[in-house]
DNA sequence: TAAATATACGAACGAACGTTAGTTTTATAT
DNA sequence: ATATAAAACTAACGTTCGTTCGTATATTTA
């Protein structure tokens, strides 16, 4: 019986991954005991030991999850010229196409939240999410623009204060959500959250086009 | 000798707010003991009870103040209208500067820095962003892009999302202070928000000027 | 089937936490 | 000078924390 139901569930090495995931992105990471962790598994707090060297490890684990699922998401370079010629319109689209297909599995919904915490009390997470999520994709959609400019398809502003145009908005939908709203409805707040993105673009557009 | 430094320092209970401000700005409420607040003042850990009912005492007196200062700081309401008259430039300018005296003191700093970091733990707080320092806000630029629009100054863009465009802005730059970048220098930060906040200002008027 | 490995357990560790109790010192008012 | 009140002290309380240890029980491998 045993045996059956062992295969039956997911490891257990998996399921303190999950719990802690859980815990972590509801009340975060200091918050949540190792044995609250293991009373959700079903287990002693001991055997969390068995699987992972300690509770920071769990914590890494989760970070490491975040950044592979980030990295295979991604829109990759090469599209991007090619999508450009179709104009700023379609580009809007697929932007932020992009970005809710990063946050749409309830784990890395739950990622996105735990990141958003821990910001204040991680250094590495800090750095990551600098970096990562607020300097690269700022730089990414600077480049963006850019091109656009030197094809004629937008009139000639700062692209990089256009880029701050664009992205500082998805920061703060991203704000409002992870920090503000958490609790409520996802499927509402994402709704509301698509058609404050579509005013904004519509915006952004019709101050640049040509 | 003793009576003599007693008065020509800070009240005991003064310091302590002073002193927890300091650490919870740092590393937040929780990561913060009572041990650690006593041994920065000068004091055992009990004699801080003397003072305040406890931890939490503490970090309510706090966010008190900040709403105190908040309050007493803000526009009156009345001076809106005179202002609008004089075009949005001037009101930009003026919006700005509103934002800027709400920072300036160290203490005010370090509770905004608090408030950021506990707006996630703490439910009362966070609430009280939600509402007094993201809504309220949001409502009070729509008016004013409404005003603006009935006296013809201004292109007649929905005003909600001119709102939205305008404040999200300031969101942004509070989140990329407070949250990423809050150790470095606050003058050079504080030179490149300006900046930035002169381009988006710019921006959005030479999208809506008539 | 026997040995080896993985995983679970109960019990305990040392340290840190917020808080309280009782007592002594210091400052103020009569 | 003496009584009162404010504010400091020492010591300890009961909990919770992350983690470790030795051991028992499954599961996998030889």
């Amino acid at each position: 019986m045993n045996k059956k139901n062992r295969t039956l569930q997911k490891p257990t090495k998996e399921r303190i991954f999950d719990e802690s995931l859980d815990l972590f992105s509801k009340k975060g990471y200091e918050a949540v005991s190792v044995r609250e962790i293991a009373r959700e598994v079903g287990i002693r707090e001991s055997s969390i030991y068995n699987h992972y060297k300690n509770k920071e490890a769990i914590l890494d684990a989760i970070i490491d999850y975040f950044k592979i699922e980030l990295a295979t998401s991604g829109t990759p370079q090469e599209d991007n010229e090619a999508l450009i010629d179709q104009g700023p319109e379609v580009f809007f689209e697929v932007g932020a196409k992009t970005y809710i297909d990063r946050i749409n599995t309830p784990k890395m919904e739950k990622i996105w939240r735990l990141v958003s915490i821990e910001t204040y009390h991680n250094e590495k997470i800090k750095r990551f999410f600098k970096k990562e999520l607020l300097e690269e994709p700022i730089r990414g959609w600077e480049e963006i623009f850019n091109l656009m400019i030197e094809k004629n398809l937008i009139k000639p502003v700062n692209p990089r204060t256009l880029a701050y145009e664009y992205f500082s908005f998805v920061i703060y939908l991203f704000f409002e959500y992870f920090i503000l709203e958490y609790d409520e409805d996802f499927e509402s707040f994402m709704d509301l959250a698509l058609e404050k993105m579509t005013n904004h673009t519509e915006f952004l557009l019709q101050a640049i086009k040509v």
